[in-house]
DNA sequence: CACTTGTTTCGAAAACTGTCAAGATAGACG
DNA sequence: CGTCTATCTTGACAGTTTTCGAAACAAGTG
């Protein structure tokens, strides 16, 4: 699995916003961000970062939601080229974890300094 | 102006994801994030966010594109109803400024435990 | 081979992005 | 007051991208 390249963020992202992103930045971040930016994705990824083992089976994913597998799989699969989540399969299953430093770098993103005002 | 409701998130999906989302609360976070999805759009949040004096006028937000006017304009809008932002009109000219809590909210949404692996 | 689990492919409906034209609001000038 | 100019926002439109399901495909088990 993980056959495509992480798009991990470049140093110099990965800090509170304290200055302007550059376009470059602003692009990558904005990938990460746009597979967040769905209930859907946002309930699957909640679902596997919040698993005590770390590790969640597809088949534990798609009985929450009222859409059928493919779907599932679609999303999953966004999660994974936004370097969100990675999966391995062991036998008849595919198990999925999330990347919490990945997360982390988000999260810092969008930890503003809350008072930078007068 | 903020003529909409803000749609601040409910208590509860303000804390790192150490349980599955509800439906509800990932539809408002799953708006945010949408917000944030675009290159354009997160630009602009750096740039209102990290001016100096917490405020920036619409004008200074249009040169660094290469974009026409209403555009900026339709996405300012929508960091507006995704309540990152918000802004007032004072003469001639717009300010806009951010809101830290609700980015504060997002960024511990997205602040995992790290490890809850084994 | 039959059966199960997931993914990929393909097509249709819905949502998004950007531009032009027109509307709203404020200040300046006569 | 009326009009002109400048700054933003809104509305309407074309082109693109997402989202989802049905069917077909791939991988592993018994």
């Amino acid at each position: 699995m993980s056959k495509q390249s992480l798009p991990l963020l470049d140093a110099g992202c990965c800090a509170p916003i304290t200055e302007p992103l550059a376009e470059a930045d602003a692009a990558q971040a904005a990938t990460a961000f746009k597979a967040l930016g769905d209930p859907v994705r946002l309930r699957l990824l909640s679902l596997i970062a919040s698993r005590a083992g770390g590790e969640v089976c597809v088949c534990d994913l798609t009985a929450p939601f009222d859409l059928s597998g493919p779907t599932i799989s679609h999303h999953l699969k966004v999660l994974r080229q936004a370097g969100l989540v990675d999966c391995e399969r062991r036998g008849t299953w595919v198990y999925y974890w999330a990347i919490p430093e990945r997360l982390g770098q988000l999260s810092a993103l969008l930890d503003i300094p809350a008072a930078v005002a007068p």
